[in-house]
DNA sequence: GATGAATGAGTGTTCATTCAT
DNA sequence: AATGAATGAACACTCATTCAT
């Protein structure tokens, strides 16, 4: 029906995506396997072909989610201005374009299915421990290099920004009208320069 | 056990009351009409006898979550401390004791369903809208008596607090052990010392 | 569609009556929820209404298949005639007449699914022990009273009784041609008849 | 591990032998391309290849089934001894070892699927028919010989001895307990016993 | 000849909802 | 007013089978 791809894990990335996609759209209860698989015009027998179980797919998704984040995070770290790479990452979950609304749509819903979804919530709780060792790790090198105030300590103020910059997200999602792109990025951007030195 | 409050709105509380429990325990997705009914007792048929859809059963809910947080809103523009008020207020909907993480609970499973159930998003949006403006007006009053320090925009500044306690509430309710009630409430506390004038 | 009984007792029994039904024709493993409720003109709800789980209903499938034999049982203690009372026990299994294939078809049906329907398997189990425990009671009353003959042990006579009933029956219903009903009932009355004194 | 053996008629016979053990351990109903193609590490579209049907896979398998009492049966005619020959032919179907549990389990399988898998049915028939006047012959011959008595029918002695050893192997595999193998083959041979001059 | 991707009908089960009583 | 029987669509998942490669 759709172009005839043999290559198996280009066709598993692509169930991948329709999943974060379908999830960012409809939410988790609404991401059953037929939504996903006709958001890619298959039929459900290709989901289960590829993932043995619906909760293998969705850790996929979930992992998948984290790409960009680590990306950036090994990005961050190899670069002089702690703050600039800070901010790229904090910025990287708001929907500031149409694209990244996907980021802080899926976000929601792993965080309020931690009891109905234990695998998934399970997935996205690891990855989202490494992101945030990551995030303290920047901290704390950005107060030894200078780059930040020192009277702060880098754990507290690490939950403290995920907490922020996830919050926003929620809400940014939720409205958009009240919290377009610009005004999130300055609101988050006004509280990381009270970090810098 | 069945034919006791004949008195409508009574049981119209006691479905709303019993279907937040449910939604605090098994989640949104867990919290079917059957397992509202079996928590009070009851079949599926009273329930929807009550309430026309379970839309609007899922709104009434909606609704019954923010009644803490009015009542506290009220009491905080009657207090003299607006300091005070305002902690109270943001240590809500943290999941402190093991008797409140109902709300916390319930709040995230809003917070996420937001998108994906519109009647029940537009609800809760209303409120908090409310709500938010009852916030914005504490520290605004809080400006002018001398309680809070001068140098920040009341908008903003809502908008930064109600993002970080939501954040660090569905944060709390995914991963207790690492955000513990008392480290919630110190980080919040901590937040706040910062706008004392 | 059919007639709207509301005694739900009824109901239970019609759709385990329908269930007996289906086993006998398409096997154990053509009866499915759906062709259960297509022989009684509902939708698969019904039955899942009435038992909560399909093992639920091959129970109940299972103990209803024994209701002639625990009649014919209790009838033929309290006869004089113990070898007439055996052989009417002894015939009623096998597929004298059309009504009556059913025993043997769900019969076999039960035996082969011992792995795979373990419930219905055990419910069916319990009963054919409870039944046989009768017929050695009766053969060890029939050698007292001087109706059979006194050199065979009851418990191994009733085992190849048994035995032997079942695969007759089996055979029979696999071949009714080289076994017809006459044949049958008169192989096992030959066979019984070795037991007389 | 795969393309080893090309003797396609050796494949064929892998195939047999996998499905005899997956029906004889799984249950027919357990029985799925799928699974029999993973006892031998091939996937489903190799046991297509070499069998047009499921139907043919399980006729073969029925056939199959049927090898050891057609090698017994030669064997027993070329025996002097007609009991002992009779005897161990008897005795094969019983689950007397461990390792010989796979016929008696298939062949409970294959006695109570008869009904509902037509082609499967008819192959065993055919099969069974064979068998069943190598043993009518045995007996007669055992007659003429004067190993057995002369006061019973061939025919009617053969089908009470099928039915007896075919329901004594399908309760002895439903209940092991109750019928351990030295119980079952004692109880056969007492049987036999009695047929001797 | 041999493979595994893909299908579509099927499984038991749950769901919100309707409706006669 | 209140019930619970009944519905039909949806769920995740399995199945035998087909077919392009």
């Amino acid at each position: 029906m759709s172009a005839r791809k043999t290559d198996p894990a280009a066709r598993q990335g692509e169930i991948v995506d329709a999943t974060v996609r379908v999830i960012a759209r409809d939410g988790l209860s609404g991401a059953s396997l037929r939504t996903i698989a006709r958001e890619i015009g298959y039929t459900t027998g290709v989901v289960m072909h590829y993932f043995r179980d619906k909760e293998q797919l969705l850790v996929a998704a979930a992992e998948a989610v984290f790409g960009p984040f680590e990306e950036l995070l090994a990005e961050a770290s190899r670069m002089d201005d702690a703050f600039e790479g800070l901010r790229r990452m904090c910025v990287l979950p708001l929907p500031t374009t149409r694209a990244k609304q996907v980021i802080p749509r899926i976000y929601a819903q792993v965080l309020a299915s931690a009891e109905t979804e234990p695998a998934f919530a399970e997935a996205f709780r690891q990855r989202y421990g490494a992101f945030r060792d990551g995030v303290q790790s920047l901290l704390a090198a950005g107060q030894r290099s200078g780059a930040f105030r020192a009277d702060f300590e880098p754990a507290a103020q690490c939950d403290l920004l995920c907490a922020l910059v996830d919050g926003l997200a929620l809400h940014a999602v939720s409205e958009p009208s009240r919290l377009p792109p610009d005004r999130v990025v300055a609101l988050v951007t006004q509280e990381l320069e009270k970090l810098r030195a």
